[in-house]
This record gives structure tokens, C-alpha cells and sequence, in this order.
DNA sequence: GGAGAATGGTCAAGCCGCTTGTCTACCCGG
DNA sequence: CCGGGTAGACAAGCGGCTTGACCATTCTCC
């Protein structure tokens, strides 16, 4: 995974490592607790505003097409994580709502990349992970306001 | 992207935002010099050691299956990036050696993500990113050491 | 208030990247 | 020289996403 020519690896492979620590965690939190749910359905759930979200708009703020989103969301909704429900004040949309195994699901994910973090944190020194966890969430855009 | 509920985002979220910029990224550096390439072609690229690889041992070192790279393998020798010769001292395996564009490309790649880091460290702070790519590094494990 | 455009969502087909399974060619240890 | 292991190719299939077409409803504006 690192580069045998040149010195320091690549940014994306740095990057790709932890994505693939963290992927392997949710794995093993479905395995353990939420059979069939992937790391896509875990971001879905933590998109969810509590008085629940029109599809198009989870479209945006997860950047698939809402037939992506729709596919995604099926699973979600078999498994009684979400409820799907018509939105009253427009007929042609429906609302998609967490429901309580849904809002355990996303503690559960919290739960686990916190523990991540602590591990991370420990083996790598608190303060400079800190530093590391600020730097990336300099980067990252600001919040996407999915929830108005 | 970010989570409307609960406060701080997911870590999983702000490591795939900076992947996302990283894409980005080499998808145009795709576009403007080498059609065709992805991601995880780029990686295969930086992954070959001067002398060649064989197929089975870059599979250990990409976490693909032997299918998977062979197929991954296939745009790149169409391209004329990298070749395949029988090993002399193996006559089921072949070798898989980087062309002289093929380290055109992995230069380009390098110069391309230098100039990101650069950007981010200028937008975070230098220390700060140093501190923060220092702390992704003694995440990754190990080198893996594909050029034996 | 009615026609046309815009929006919310579904259905269907297809592609891409990866998987598993199976096969042949070759190496090596007895 | 024979049996087991290894290098790699071939084929089929699947999951996750895309684009394209479509229906229902709502909005806009004359």
C-alpha cells in the first residue's frame, strides 16, 4: 500500500487506510448488531433530521441521484430503521423518518468511531490527533444544512 | 455530508470529504494528461518497483484479487503505461514493469497531490498539516514492502 | 382557472468494478 | 515421474451506481 520507490506515501493512500480501519468497524458493528447495513446506510441514517427528510433533498446532501438514494434506502426501510411516510403538505412527496432502531443505530456508530478515535488518539498522542481530527475538519466543507 | 443532529461530524465523513478532494484531484489530472486513468489505477502505478512485479505479489500488496488487479492491469498496458513480460525465472509468471509513461504518470501523480497538500497546509496552517499528516502516517501500517 | 413548466418520485436498462468458481500451465519436492 | 501447490486466464454473476424515460402533483403566470 505504500510506495517502494519514493519516500513518503501518498496522501490518498494515508487517507485510504483510515477510511478502511473505520469501514472494517461498521462491518463488524452490522455484523454484531445491524445484519445487511453498510457504510453508506450508516451516513444516510446520521442524515436524518428528526422531523424526518424528503428524498430529493437527501439526494443533495448525500450527493447520489435520488435512484441511488432510493436503492439505498430500501434496506433501511425493510430493516424498520426508517419509516416512510407522504408528506402532507405535498402530496407527491414522502418523508423519510428514522425510527427508534434507526436513532439506535446511529448512537451505536457514534458509539464505535468514538472508540476508534480513543484508540487512535492513545496510540498516537491525544494532543496531535486532536490536531489531526481539526486539520480534516478544516477541510471538510461547511455543514451541509440538510435539515434547514 | 456533515450530521444536522448531533454536533461534531463523523469521522468517517471527514476522512471521505478529503478522499473526495483527493479524487478529484487525479480525475483531472486524468482528463487534462492521462485519459482514462482512475484512482486506484495510479496506485497500481506507484505500487511497481523498478525491476517489475508479478501479478500474485501485487495482489497482497493491493488487497485485490488476482482477477481484479489483472483486469485494473489491463486499461494500463492498453495505455502503453506499463508492460508485461514473461519472468525468465518463472515461465507462469509474468512480470509487470512500469513504462517510461508510466512514470510520467506517477510523477504527475505526485506533483499533483504535493500541490493539494500544499494548498492544505497553507489553508490549515503548516504545522498543523504536518502535525495532521504525520499522524495519518503512524496510523497506516507499516511499509509494505512489494519491491521485496 | 387553466396551460405549461417545474418538482418529487418510480421503473427499467445498462455499466463498471469486483467477486467466486473453474480451468490450464508450470514449478517443485519426493 | 508423479502429486500437490502456485501463476495466471476465462467466465459468470452481483452490487451499486448511472442515465433515460415516465407518471403524478404542484407551481407560475397570463
Amino acid at each position: 500500500m505504500s510506495d517502494p520507490v519514493n519516500g513518503e506515501p501518498l496522501v490518498v493512500v494515508l487517507l485510504e487506510h483510515a477510511m478502511h480501519r473505520v469501514r472494517a468497524e461498521l462491518y463488524a458493528l452490522s455484523d454484531a448488531s445491524f445484519p445487511g447495513l453498510r457504510t453508506r446506510h450508516y451516513r444516510l441514517l446520521s442524515l436524518l433530521p428528526p422531523g424526518g427528510e424528503r428524498l430529493t433533498r437527501l439526494t443533495a446532501a448525500s450527493g447520489l441521484t435520488k435512484q441511488a438514494l432510493a436503492q439505498a434506502l430500501a434496506p433501511l426501510q425493510a430493516g424498520g430503521y426508517v419509516e416512510v411516510v407522504p408528506d402532507p403538505s405535498d402530496r407527491r412527496a414522502r418523508l423519510v423518518r428514522l425510527t427508534d432502531r434507526g436513532r439506535e443505530a446511529t448512537a451505536a456508530v457514534r458509539h464505535r468511531l468514538a472508540a476508534v478515535e480513543r484508540e487512535w488518539a492513545a496510540q498516537v498522542g491525544e494532543e496531535r490527533y486532536a490536531v489531526a481530527r481539526a486539520v480534516l475538519t478544516d477541510l471538510a466543507p461547511g455543514p451541509v444544512t440538510v435539515g434547514e
